[in-house]
DNA sequence: AACACGATGGACT
DNA sequence: GTCCATCGTGTTA
């Protein structure tokens, strides 16, 4: 059974602990999610959504449970899952996952290798999720199932957002399973979920 | 209309 | 550690 549409409509953050252990599947793959980045609404200037709504940042603020793919440097598609009330830009990047099945086709959509998707281009190349999904309803294309199993959490301060104000670049609210190696950037993260 | 740069990853020294 | 691919996006003029 995929996770229903209300365990999206909730903070970024409660949601964000929520998905760890948890399985996406889309064309032909399947991966446990090791790690994630609540990205919340409002007073968060590392959001997409911090100069309000536009084009690209607009899955973000309808209903949550649907996918926002955006596309980071050019060539890495970026796949997050749209979270709180309808009106509140917040979103969770995956950063990190393990392959379950479909190691084939994981391969096949990045140079030979199967492990190691640690990293949310990797995450987004190994799903072939594109920017043409942005907006689309979860439990569609892109399913999401619960954990089949219980977490340790570990969190730290986000990565890659230098542009935002010094509260928010510390702010702990990337979320990674304590017990997984794939992990993006192992560096700043402590035992525990963040208060 | 021009411009600077990014919620990155892979190759290379 | 460094370099840079590659293009959509948001900002500024």
């Amino acid at each position: 059974m995929p996770l229903p549409p209300a365990f999206y409509d909730r903070d970024a953050l409660d949601v964000a602990r929520d998905l760890i252990g948890c399985r996406i599947a889309h064309a032909g793959v399947l991966v446990r999610i090791t790690e994630v980045e609540a990205y919340r609404f409002p007073d968060d200037t590392a959001n997409h959504a911090r100069f309000g709504r536009t084009a690209r940042n607009a899955p973000m603020w309808g209903p949550p449970g649907h996918a926002y793919v955006y596309l980071c440097y050019g060539i890495h598609q970026m796949l997050n899952l749209v979270t709180g009330p309808e009106g509140h830009a917040a979103a969770v990047l995956i950063r990190a996952a393990e392959p379950l099945d479909g190691l084939d086709l994981v391969r096949a959509r990045r140079r030979g290798r199967a492990e190691d998707l640690a990293g949310p281009g990797k995450v987004g190349a190994a799903l072939a999720v594109t920017t043409a999904l942005s907006g689309s309803a979860l439990n569609g294309p892109i399913v999401v199932l619960p954990r089949d199993r219980p977490v340790r959490l570990r969190s730290g301060p986000r990565v890659g957002i230098g542009y935002a104000a010094p509260a928010d670049q510390v702010a702990p609210w990337r979320i990674a399973d304590a017990d997984s190696a794939c992990v993006s950037v192992p560096r700043g993260l402590v035992p525990g979920s963040s208060p």
